[in-house]
DNA sequence: GTCTATAGCCAGATAGAC
DNA sequence: GTCTATCTGGCTATAGAC
């Protein structure tokens, strides 16, 4: 899916704070300075996003970030490492966002409804780029072979799992076939419009999701 | 979409034919070689698909195609040319599979349906590498800024095209619409058969779809 | 903990012999 | 047309001063 409206460790915020970021308060004991982690796997979030896994340099991210290049292996030893917490930080993005909609939500089909109006927001960026969940796990099953990559399935199996207690919430035998379907047809959605540059693909099939969603009460 | 059953140009052949090539039978003229440039485009569509396009090197293409690396340069002056000429084979083997299906079925539904069940031939193919064509849109969508990065929307927007044709053959006024989503969800479907590397997921929803177009004459 | 400098490797691209 | 050898630059990762 997306990184929700409180996406603070994901993509929002990566582009700012370019500061160096000395001089931090002391008395949180010798931790890892004041979200200097935070921020490089903001930025990288953002960069992966962007530019793709392959073509994101560490480099690209330390600049982001503000950070210089070889600080970044303080914090991760590896470049596979920074995409591990990359998918970490959107995973709990996703749940938290799904959190909130469970929290706001009683009606499981106005909860699958509202998953859709939160997405709906980010329909200019997946013009541009794409889902970036959708789009870091298609990249990176191509290379789950043997090692190195890490795993991203779980930024569609986690909506596929709650979309799959909604549906069953409406006493839906076949929740688990709908749920897939419904995050396929959005992923699907994404993928043409960012192929097409057209953001009124999305915009149509979310509206087309929701109408659907309301027939099957 | 995909490579056909005729899909020659494309990927079925490319691993094959590791022979040197040398002592051509002449009277061709002073062409290039016999299939060496439908090798290496050959070679390179594989690569792009199993490895994406940033991950896939030219000494990748070189060697899956038999040819040294410096010979590449002879047939193309960059990698940007490689990948414009692979789109271009897999919209010419897009354009030849749905003229075949268009010869063989006169009925639109019976098209639509054709279709799919051509799909279905690739589902293993799609769990472990994505569709070939929906990925590749994917990756190079995100760099089609500016300079560089050939358009790869002609592998999504032909299927679109052609089966919005089929729709209004069927006297659907949303026609487009319906295209957009039949196209939609088999690109879902098969990001999440390769996310979660299960081909159960894209049989299902080929049934799905082949059912739901059944429903609508 | 932070940062500069750089090692080591491998990519895309070129030169030029055959 | 074909192929070997190589240039140049940028990448991941490390060494080691502060």
């Amino acid at each position: 899916m997306t990184n929700s409206d409180r996406t603070t460790s994901t993509e929002a915020s990566a582009a700012a704070a370019p500061g160096k970021e000395h001089g931090r308060e002391p008395g949180r004991g010798p931790g890892r300075g004041p979200g200097k982690r935070e921020r490089l796997v903001a930025a990288a979030a953002q960069m992966l996003h962007q530019q793709g896994v392959e073509a994101t340099t560490l480099a690209d991210i330390a600049k982001a970030a503000g950070i210089p290049l070889g600080n970044v292996y303080y914090y991760f030893k590896t470049k596979a490492d920074i995409i591990a917490a990359v998918i970490e930080a959107h995973a709990a993005a996703i749940g938290s966002m799904l959190g909130g909609i469970q929290a706001g939500q009683a009606d499981p089909a106005a909860r699958l409804k509202a998953l859709f109006a939160t997405l709906a927001g980010e329909n200019e960026m997946v013009a541009r780029y794409g889902c970036p969940h959708g789009t870091l796990c298609q990249e990176l099953a191509k290379h789950a072979d043997g090692a190195g990559a890490p795993d991203a399935s779980p930024l569609v199996r986690i909506p596929i799992d709650w979309a799959e207690r909604q549906f069953a919430a409406m006493g839906r035998a076949d929740a688990r076939d709908l749920a897939i379907q419904v995050i396929a047809a959005y992923q699907g959605a994404a993928l043409l419009t960012s192929a097409l540059r057209d953001p009124a693909v999305l915009e149509r099939e979310s509206r087309r999701m929701a109408a659907w969603i309301d027939s099957l009460r």
